[in-house]
DNA sequence: CTCCAAAAACTACTCCAGTTGCATTTGTGA
DNA sequence: TCACAAATGCAACTGGAGTAGTTTTTGGAG
């Protein structure tokens, strides 16, 4: 007895299919332009399958939400806060400028304001992230750099928050020296005992 | 000769017909729930109509925003940089809480991350909001509680940053208690100068 | 190898957002 | 007051998103 199909099963293939067939078409046409006719033409699955399956152009992303969720990133390791923090959120600034990620993370975003299913997805999604970015802070806790009342994970949102502020709320340009002062800003308040 | 029609034209009428309906069904639907037909029927105002003068669910959105970009809003001022940041931040929060300004205000960031037209009118919004809001920075640095290097429109963003962030990013709730932490953050990184 | 339940494909629809061409109304300037 | 240009109203249409019912394929269990 099993609880899991094969892995090369039909259903399997059709899943990685449309799987890779939605971020093609999100790189390509973005969050907008991303319809569930196109994905079911471009992945060669029928429409109506795609439709049972995941319901919607929300659904879609929702999935491969759940897929980047358990994907583990780099966070840096460098020896000083001040770097590792500038690291982190220089990686989340130049995420969104990459010409391939930019658009599937902002179609994310995107998304997650117009469905409560995508929105689930991407709190698991920013906790998980939290959870690793912050091995940063509590290193510096360990060494002695921070005070041992800061909260890690509040110390990464600090951070990390302006460049979203700016890209996704205010609509200015982020800059490299942008996201190093969030940083900075962050680690401030974080040695001066307010996070 | 005039550059402008009488404020009692009927195109007047329609306008203001059509921005009161769009406000109204924001309030009851949502922004997913924002149609131009359902806009349309409730203002009295024919829906072909509304496509000719506001092209869309997101110029309805870009034109209210227009409006509410000249609207002041109530800068607290009560002697201490502290209690007067913590207020804007809290006017932030709790405007996203009202059952009538949330749905709207919603609206305007989900309509901004999907039309550039929308951006543009939210990026202006921000731009006013920030040159308002700054004043209690600038009030500080007169009074000497801050030093005169710090950039009195970056204390605003990187202390209303964090509750965008919980809201429409990563889809947290925002305390008052988060809301106020976010406030003294931003204060104590312009302290230590490196806003 | 055979059979069967589940999943996918196919067909043919419905429904609604958005468009087009034309008729009608309106307010404004002469 | 009158005539005209601009704006609105109207009705009919188009196209694509999403659905329903049915048939076909598939993979695995016996």
């Amino acid at each position: 007895m099993e609880f899991r199909k094969r892995p090369g099963g039909r259903s399997a293939r059709v899943r990685d299919a449309v799987r890779q067939a939605t971020l093609a078409e999100l790189v390509e046409r973005g969050y907008t332009g991303l319809t569930v006719d196109n994905v079911a033409e471009r992945s060669g699955v029928h429409k109506t399958t795609v439709y049972r399956r995941w319901g919607s152009v929300e659904g879609l992303i929702s999935d491969a939400l759940e897929l980047a969720r358990d994907e583990p990133w780099p966070i840096p390791d460098t020896g000083s806060v001040e770097s590792d923090l500038r690291g982190i959120v220089q990686l989340v600034r130049t995420g969104f400028d990459d010409p391939e990620l930019g658009p599937v993370s902002s179609a994310f975003v995107a998304a997650a304001m117009q469905d409560p299913a995508a929105a689930r997805a991407l709190h698991d999604f920013f906790a998980a992230r939290h959870e690793q970015s912050a091995e940063v802070v509590r290193r510096a806790i360990e060494r002695g750099e921070l005070p041992d009342v800061v909260d890690p994970n509040e110390v990464i949102r600090v951070a990390v928050a302006p460049v979203y502020y700016r890209l996704f709320v205010a609509h200015e340009p982020v800059s490299e020296d942008d996201a190093d002062r969030a940083a900075d800003a962050a680690l401030a308040a974080a040695r001066a005992g307010v996070l």
